[in-house]
DNA sequence: GAATTAATTGAACGTTTGTTTTATTACTGT
DNA sequence: ACAGTAATAAAACAAACGTTCAATTAATTC
C-alpha cells in the first residue's frame, strides 16, 4: 500500500500534534518513540517525517505554539485599565484559564525543556520570560503606585506563576470546582499575596459580584 | 578484569545513587541510558545490577528515599507549639530547607512519577499524600479557631506546596539571595495568602526578627 | 486520459537500549 | 596459605530506537 484514500497533509499534521501532546504529556518526550506515536494517528513511522524532519522539531514546534499561543492571548485578554490590580487579575485569570483548556502543551512545555539542543531552548526560554516581564511589570507598577505590597518583584512573580501554573497539576474539569471557581480563588489568593489593599480587592470583587456570591456556597468545605 | 582495588559495595552504591540523581535530574530519567550511569560512577554497566535489580528499581529507591526524607525532617522540624500560624511557619520553612537542599532528587521525584509502575506510583503517592496531609490539617486548625481565613482548604494547600516547591526552578544557591532571604521572603508570602491576622504575622516576624532587618536592604529591588 | 504532484507504505540501516551470563579478581576469616 | 565470599569486567542477547529510501497509490492538473 502507499497514499490512503482520503488522506490529507493538513488533517494528518494536525493529528500528529494533537497525538504528539497527549502521549508526550501522559509519558514523556523521552518515552514515545515514533512508531508509538505513529500508531496513535494511524499512520506508519515513516509518515511523520513528511511533516517534522527530526523528532525535536516535533517538540520544538509544539512547544513554540503553546508559548506564543499563551502570549497572544494575554495580548487579546489585556484589559484597558491601567490599574494594577485589575491588570493582575487579568493576567491571573488568563494564565488560569488558557493553561486548564492547553493541559497537555502545559506539561510538554514545562517539563520537557531539556530535550530540546541550547538554541531552541534558549528561543523558547526568551518567549517564556517575555510573557513572565508583563507580570513583573504589573507587579511593579502596583508597588511603585502604592497599591500593591511586594517585597521582592522578581521572586513573587516566580511565585505566583508557580501557584497558577500548578492548577493543572490537580484540576480535572469533571469534578468538584468549575474553572470559574478555581479562579475566583486563586484570585482572592493572588490579591493577598501582593498585599492588594481593601479598595484593590474591592474594586475586583464588584466587578465580578455574580460569580462571588452564586459560588459561595460550593468554595466552603 | 574483575573486582577492582579499593572497590567496596556501599560505597558504590551511595555513588550510584548519587550519580542518578544528577543524571536523571538533569536529563530525565528516561534520557539516562544504564551506560552513561555506570560511566560517571566509573564502573562498568553490568555492576548496577548488583545493587538494583532493574533501572526502575533504582528509580523507585530515589524517590522513596526523598519522600521519607522529606517526612523524617517535618517530623523532626514540627514544633511544639500549638499555634497553627508558627506550625505553618515551620512547614513553609522546612519545605523550602529540604528542597534547596537536595534540588536534584526533588526534581526527580516531581518529575519522573510517570515512570513507576502502577504499585509504586500509589506507594509514592502515598507519602506524598501523608506529608501534604499535614499541611491541611494546619490550615483546617488555624481557620477553626479564626487565626486564619482560608476559602478553600484543599485548593489553598496544593496552592502553597505548588509555590514553595517552585523555588528549586530558579533558586540558584550562589546569587542575590541567601536560603535564609528566599525563607523569609516565602513566609511572608504564605502568611499573606492565608489571611494570617496581624497578630500571627508580628507573633512570627519577632522570633525572627534579627533575620528581617539584617537582610531588608538586599531584598529590595 | 495522461502527466504531475501529494501522501503514504514497507522494508531496511546502523545504534542504542535494558538486562543476563560467565569468568575473573580483590578481600576476609581462619 | 587457603577457602569462601564480595565486587566487578567483558561479552553477548534480543528488542527497540530514530531515521532513510524506494516503491506505490490517491488526488489534482491540464
Amino acid at each position: 500500500m502507499a497514499r490512503t484514500t482520503g488522506s490529507d497533509g493538513e488533517k494528518t499534521q494536525a493529528a500528529i500534534r494533537s497525538a504528539a501532546l497527549v502521549l508526550m504529556a501522559r509519558h514523556g518526550y523521552e518515552a514515545v518513540s515514533m512508531r508509538a506515536l505513529a500508531n496513535e494517528v494511524g499512520v506508519q513511522a515513516a509518515a511523520l517525517y513528511r511533516y517534522f524532519p527530526t523528532k525535536e522539531d516535533l517538540l520544538f514546534a509544539l512547544m513554540r505554539e503553546h508559548m506564543e499561543g499563551l502570549i497572544s492571548a494575554w495580548e487579546a485578554a489585556r484589559p484597558v485599565s491601567t490599574d494594577p490590580v485589575a491588570r493582575l487579575a487579568a493576567y491571573v485569570a488568563n494564565h488560569i484559564r488558557f493553561h486548564i483548556d492547553r493541559r497537555h502543551s502545559t506539561h510538554v512545555s514545562n517539563m520537557e525543556l531539556r530535550s530540546l539542543s541550547r538554541d531552541r531552548l534558549s528561543a523558547i526560554l526568551k518567549l517564556r520570560t517575555a510573557y513572565e516581564k508583563a507580570l513583573r511589570t504589573i507587579l511593579r507598577d502596583g508597588t511603585e503606585q502604592g497599591v500593591l505590597a511586594v517585597d521582592d518583584i522578581g521572586l513573587t512573580a516566580m511565585a505566583i506563576i508557580q501557584m497558577i501554573t500548578g492548577v493543572i497539576v490537580w484540576f480535572r474539569p469533571d469534578e468538584r470546582l468549575s474553572v470559574e471557581q478555581v479562579t475566583e480563588t486563586y484570585l482572592t489568593m493572588t490579591m493577598r499575596l501582593v498585599g492588594a489593599g481593601h479598595d484593590g480587592n474591592r474594586a475586583e470583587d464588584d466587578k465580578r459580584q455574580g460569580n462571588v456570591h452564586e459560588h459561595a456556597e460550593l468554595r466552603a468545605r
